[in-house]
DNA sequence: GCCAACGTTGGC
DNA sequence: GCCAACGTTGGC
């Protein structure tokens, strides 16, 4: 069970890329490749080891909630914006300065049932939610506690 | 600082 | 593959 002050979390990863299954099988990854200021963010500033991560899958059939993940480590700055051959180099970042940072994220359980985006659009008692809204495409948005614990009750 | 052009996200 | 929504870039 989440301890007191354990805020709630979803990231969004095209399983193609990297799935539940992926980060099941690594235990922990290192969140790269967020290249969005808000989304940054919420990592650098407000993020806490122990925080609930859910994991979402876009671009995908079906799209939704896959399953749980936590906060893993402190904030530290994104390796691929140094890496010259990467999609994710940042010419503007120095060691110095970096402009992109993450944190990692630990694979905690898949759900019993999926939770796909069908049914969480249908659920009154998520009306609200960030993820739901229109035109809503972060990729690491904060996910408030009723709504994170009506859908960890129900996705089990 | 405005804003048009362009690129990306992500559901469908 | 389409395209709405929205973020970023860059000329002025």
């Amino acid at each position: 069970m989440p301890g007191k002050g354990t805020q709630y979390w979803l990231v969004k990863s095209e399983p193609d890329v990297y799935s539940i299954d992926d980060l099941a099988r690594d235990g922990k990854t290192a969140w790269t490749g967020v290249r969005n200021y808000q989304a940054r963010n919420f990592m650098r500033d407000a993020m806490r080891v122990g925080d609930v991560v859910f994991f979402y899958h876009s671009n995908a059939t079906p799209t939704g909630i896959a399953g749980l993940a936590r906060v893993a480590s402190a904030v530290y700055p994104d390796p691929l914006q140094f890496d010259k051959k990467s999609e994710y180099f940042e010419p503007r970042a120095t060691e110095a300065k970096p402009v992109w940072m993450l944190v990692d994220i630990a694979f905690e359980r898949k759900f019993k049932s999926f939770c796909s985006l069908e049914t969480l659009r249908t659920d009154r008692r998520l009306e609200g939610m960030l993820l739901l809204k229109r035109g809503q495409r972060l990729s690491v948005q904060p996910v408030e506690p009723a709504h994170a614990k009506h859908i960890l009750a129900r996705a089990g």
